[in-house]
DNA sequence: AACAATTCCAACCGCGTCCAT
DNA sequence: CATGGACGCGGTTGGAATTGT
């Protein structure tokens, strides 16, 4: 069936946005809330099509967006959830609260995958790149398989364990009567543990975010507070205060021509 | 200072999936 | 069951910002 566009595109904007068009999106969404993307811009006197509206409100004006650059934690976690989920950015994204895919998705093509390089890793495979050729040769690895506990207590992911047999349909663990039997990829990730361990992979990574993200975060609001949560923890938005919000909406937005929006937004106080 | 190269990220595009009819 | 509309996802791109020469 062929496919429609979302929209006819004909006298519609494209392109970065402007204050205005945010303000008035921001408006529309905190006083009438979502309830067809289709029809937001036009009820909120936009001349973009809902799928940009959507994409600009879930990647940039979402409330409860996160901003400033990721830590070095959860970098690391980062790697651990793609070296199981694959490029399923929005899965891995739902482990950090505040990130959305896309961040999480250019934060990987940008850093992480040059990182990996540089370790030598295989950012799709999270394997040493060396030993792709040696893939047949199973004599090379020397190690013993780890056990399932073992690796899971090793790579801190327990908390992941729903993730790993729900969705990576490729890592199939199949529990049989207690036993458990990894396939494939399970080398593949065991490999990858060991080669960080054996690299200290937490420590390279130390230094070089400590002195990647001090630049990123100073500009932006950061709830770094909240970033030492381990995942899953996802940050209690009553704690985050309105007026935090706001002050860190000020750099980008204009409030002065924004119609006060604090009787709009306490239901975001309220939340439960 | 001027230009080139590189990095980074917001935004777009097209496809898959879900759901109502 | 088939069809069509809307949403969500992942890949890709354009261009601004930054860095290097």
């Amino acid at each position: 069936m062929g496919r429609q566009p979302c929209c006819d595109k004909i006298g519609l904007k494209r392109g970065p946005w402007t204050i205005e068009e945010d303000h008035k999106l921001m408006n529309f969404i905190l006083n009438n809330g979502i309830h067809c993307w289709r029809m937001v811009p036009k009820l909120a006197g936009l001349l973009r099509c809902g799928k940009s509206c959507r994409l600009r409100w879930i990647n940039y004006l979402r409330p409860d967006l996160k901003r400033g650059g990721f830590t070095e934690t959860e970098e690391d976690q980062i790697i651990q959830l793609h070296s199981r989920l694959g490029n399923r950015w929005s899965k891995i994204a739902a482990h950090f609260p505040g990130r959305t895919d896309n961040e999480v998705k250019n934060h990987w093509n940008t850093r992480i995958k040059k990182r990996l390089k540089l370790l030598g890793l295989d950012p799709v495979t999270h394997k040493p790149i060396e030993q792709k050729e040696q893939n047949n040769d199973r004599s090379m690895t020397t190690h013993q398989p780890m056990s399932a506990e073992g690796y899971e207590e090793n790579m801190g992911i327990k908390s992941l364990e729903s993730d790993a047999t729900e969705e990576m349909p490729k890592t199939e663990i199949k529990i049989e009567e207690n036993k458990v039997i990894w396939d494939d990829t399970t080398e593949l990730i065991n490999n990858y543990e060991l080669l960080c361990s054996n690299l200290d992979l937490g420590s390279w990574m130390n230094q070089e975010t400590n002195t990647s993200t001090s630049s990123y975060s100073s500009s932006s609001f950061s709830l770094d507070d909240s970033s030492h949560l381990s995942m899953g923890e996802s940050p209690n938005l009553q704690e985050i205060s309105l007026q935090q919000w706001i002050d860190s909406m000020d750099p980008i937005l204009s409030w002065d021509s924004f119609n006060p929006l604090e009787q709009d937004l306490f239901f975001l106080e309220n939340r439960p």
